[in-house]
DNA sequence: CAACACTGTTAGACGACACTAATTTTGATA
DNA sequence: TATCAAAATTAGTGTCGTCTAACAGTGTTG
């Protein structure tokens, strides 16, 4: 048995290493809020467990398991979140912390509900795909905003990470998921981006465009 | 803070105070599957807390405070049961084990949105009353249909207390909530009751008519 | 290449929550 | 009322998950 506890070093080791390809202990700590050496001997018995690799001084790995494991829990979380959203009327800003919680539930048969009533979708409402049911996650070939050229017309997919404030910002101006953006501009010196959309026009912010995936049209 | 674990205890405490007038460490460990020794320490923790009147070898009480704190948590498992089976189409014998995870979520918008949902219910899926977030709780005045006689006619009212496999029994006699039962004979030497309600005409047990709360026209 | 900063590890402690074994209190009853 | 069984308590242990303090390894850089 998986305790909550060893659910969220696992997913904090899942989204290190599927974003950075390697993770530290040190890395994991800050994430979770956790000091190194809590951080140490957790590893050493996610390893004898068989879901983490552990050799001293390397960078830390997941075994098979250990990801399959983690992409469970992920795959809980972003059905959950849809659930929110497309179910009970939250906004896709406020639904992270309560999918947190949600997510360690010990109920097949509640989540498989979600996803049926949802009609089994493919990705959570900030546009993360939803692991399937065996622990597979679909890769996206999305690019990010910042990596667009000027002209370029571009359809938003989804928002990675997305922090609570950063969608507050988003709904602020009217910007969602599906969205059209023309690239009006894009300064030299920070790297912000003039953009058109519907009947916006407005500047984001280098910080911004960085957490924009889109797909070129 | 309240902890999960704290939480079942001042659950357990509620309920056994409510139906039998007191609690002692011995039954709250039974009900709980933990020894004495565990049960003896926690109270006086909750003690600590203010949750919990604690006195040597004297029956336990809950505070106004802990009473508030358990018919808190009571009105989220009760809340959960109620979306779970309305919203989400699960069967009213399948819910208590999900509802028994979920209670313990701290989110009060989540529970306050199955609430708005739900039109505001007063009772759960099995007709037990759902605490209002104050933490009141409504006492019905129902009776057992143990204690009806031949020729009354009732109505089905509530389920308590509510196992899975009583709950599929029910199902499987079709018998449910608001159900009108016509008591045809009881039974001197077991008590057993044989009742119409719809088109049916069954043999309840004792056991059986001891649970079910009806009230009478 | 020596020093230093950062990262990682070991050792020891602690609170929460569980246990077993041994003891004490209470209350029923022979 | 003396005894005894059940309930309650105390004492001591163990695991999980956290910490701090001290020490060790790694890699960059003057």
């Amino acid at each position: 048995m998986i305790s909550q506890t060893e659910e969220n070093y696992l997913k904090a080791l899942y989204s290190l290493i599927s974003h950075k390809g390697e993770a530290g202990v040190n890395e994991i700590g800050k994430l979770l809020s956790i000091k190194m050496p809590t951080v140490n001997s957790m590893m050493k018995r996610l390893a004898e467990k068989g879901l983490v690799i552990y050799e001293s001084y390397k960078p830390l790995k997941l075994t098979p398991e250990g990801m399959r494991q983690a992409a469970l829990i992920i795959r809980k979380h972003r059905l959950t979140e849809m659930y929110l959203v497309e179910k009970m009327g939250f906004g896709w800003e406020e639904v992270h912390n309560i999918a947190e919680q949600i997510e360690h539930i010990k109920a097949p048969e509640f989540f498989d509900k979600m996803d049926a009533l949802l009609g089994y979708p493919k990705v959570d409402p900030h546009g993360s795909p939803i692991p399937d049911p065996d622990g597979n996650i679909a890769a996206d070939h999305y690019i990010k905003l910042s990596e667009c050229q000027q002209g370029d017309v571009v359809t938003l997919m989804a928002v990675q990470p997305s922090s609570e404030e950063l969608l507050k910002f988003l709904n602020s101006r009217e910007l969602s998921l599906g969205a059209e953006l023309t690239i009006r501009a894009k300064e030299d010196f920070d790297q912000s981006m003039s953009v058109s959309y519907d009947n916006h026009n407005e500047m984001l912010s280098s910080q911004v465009c960085d957490k924009l995936l889109v797909s070129k049209l």
